[in-house]
DNA sequence: TTGTACGCGTTATCAT
DNA sequence: ATGATAACGCGTACAA
């Protein structure tokens, strides 16, 4: 592996001047600069990162830790970080947690190690001691989805409440008394958010006494969704909700396969609700209802947050980044005459 | 920030002592050990990967470059690769290149200054010099989705040939004689491959003449896959294509979404095939009919490949581990009684 | 433009 | 068998 130490000897000039060449360019003659540049060619010369970074101390990566790095939303989060990551010559880390905190609290130690520029998290464990061990060497961290993190963290994310009630409101006012929350696990703080959310909607609605069938899932995928198919169905006619408000969208739309596939009408039979709006969404076999977030927005209010964090250093005052979720209706939950139970 | 250095101080031992309770602790008496320990975390010492890495020369980063990261194709085949990531304690980059070959080619310009272990790529320009230089600098590459790589590099992937080739045969075997083949851009292998594929079965089936309506696209997402639609309506009803096979699932879901939104019946009027057998394809409006690659294998195949590969050094038998792609056959093709044009 | 101290962990060598 | 010591890897930045 070729060094600096080599271009230097190859074009005549200290290591000094090389160094020169790649990171002040300005600063050397354009002839030392030409010779510099042509034995770096021929010899392939590829800068070392990590000597670079022992040196110098910053990092050009960011990592964002997300639950399900296969779940739409957190892709088209991640989308928006990386476009930031672009606009500052940055590199991406993307880790998957899928909900584990032991693989998650790895994940962040591996990522201390490599002394990363920055942290985007959306974690399963916010508890997790090492998050502000992390902070504490200096390495910032922006948590992302999360409303109401405590005041000391910057944190991006929705009013998940708010979609809650939004959901559960938009069910009462087509009509449903009985209805389902499918979600979980509740250790995520998006899904009691949410359901919470959906709790108070219900009760302004009046529906205290039938509220809430719970349905609780170990994760928030697909097949977690047609598990709960499985569990709404086996639910007598006459008790059984006649609409399902999903965590998000994954869920809503292993419901809605299960429910087609056993010739349940939707949302004649059973109205869903779905959250996130991922692409995937409208183009369900009956186009879901489900309640957006700016995803991209999300992401890229993150990235900058975290690289601001990032110049500022210590004394930096943290900040919150909030948006308003918002309904978008669709087939799913089509309006119906539903005479109440 | 603490170094390893302040560690051996407040244990009161060397640091090469330290170093060996980090990298061979059976070495150091058990009671010196704990002392070490403590003294790690209680001054919350956290190992610094460049120093390591500078010196012991093996990075614990895989990268997996793709065209695409929001496609959940890729991010099965990165569950895969994650998989063995886990088990080697290896951490995983993942880096979207849009099918950009610019951005791909600064990514990979920063992974060889980052030294990752290896780096598993879906290229869009497999002709880019940097491939090679990388491979020269000993680090290892494997190419996943590609099936006939040149005989010198390793790679998994499946017979597209043969995918397009079922798709269409499927097609023909269904009545359909005026078929649209739809995606692109046809720089990606995987599409002139899948294109080829379709190519010699409409040939075989005695297709040459209304053969091929071809729809060629910019990449392979759903927003695409809408354009498409948009372009089949244009079509007069008389020379309108009864198939359309998309070289990927995106395209489909795209195609079908308009098609449905403008009245078109699927599979009646038009039947649709895409690629891949992503998650989202049997739960779409009208179940998708598929060609299924093995996304997780192929993950897990590159993945130790690759590593194999890092093992092995110089002296490495580059191999090819190609999977067959196998029918779904779901709604959006069944049965009709095509009468011809 | 050059020389050189420095950042930090690893490993080989040497001492006990 | 343990522990200590020092050379080493590579690029950066500053003084000369």
């Amino acid at each position: 592996m070729t060094s600096i130490q080599d271009v230097a000897d190859d074009a005549g000039v200290s290591i000094g001047t090389v160094s020169n060449v790649l990171n002040r360019p300005d600063q050397v003659r354009p002839s030392t600069r030409a010779k510099v540049e042509a034995s770096i060619g021929r010899l392939r010369y590829v800068r070392n990162e990590s000597a670079r970074l022992l040196r110098a101390g910053s990092s050009k990566t960011l990592a964002y830790v997300v639950l399900d790095a296969a779940n739409p939303f957190f892709t088209d989060v991640a989308r928006g970080i990386d476009q930031v990551c672009r606009e500052q010559d940055l590199i991406l880390f993307l880790c998957n947690t899928d909900q584990d905190a032991a693989r998650e609290d790895r994940y962040l130690e591996l990522l201390a190690e490599q002394r990363v520029r920055g942290i985007l998290i959306t974690a399963a464990n916010y508890d997790n001691p090492r998050l502000h061990a992390i902070r504490g060497m200096g390495i910032p961290v922006v948590l992302v989805d999360r409303a109401h993190g405590p005041k000391d963290w910057c944190c991006v994310g929705v009013q998940d409440v708010d979609g809650g009630h939004i959901a559960i409101a938009h069910l009462i006012a087509q009509g449903h008394r009985r209805i389902a929350f499918a979600g979980g696990p509740m250790e995520l703080t998006q899904v009691r958010d949410r359901h919470q959310g959906a709790l108070r909607a219900a009760r302004a609605g009046g529906l205290a006494a039938t509220w809430p069938t719970l349905m609780i899932t170990d994760g928030l995928t697909v097949p977690d969704g047609r598990r709960v198919g499985e569990r709404l169905l086996r639910i007598p006619n006459a008790r059984r909700p006649t609409a399902v408000f999903c965590a998000n969208d994954l869920i809503a739309l292993g419901v809605l396969q299960h429910l087609i596939q056993h010739g349940v009408d939707v949302p004649g039979d059973m109205a869903i609700i779905g959250y996130d709006d991922i692409e995937f969404a409208a183009a369900a076999a009956v186009p879901l209802t489900s309640v957006a977030q700016p995803r991209h927005q999300l992401g890229r209010a993150a990235a900058e947050m975290l690289l601001e964090e990032a110049q500022q250093g210590v004394h930096h005052a943290h900040q919150e980044k909030l948006y308003a979720p918002e309904l978008v209706a669709r087939a799913s939950t089509a309006n119906r005459r539903h005479t109440g139970s």
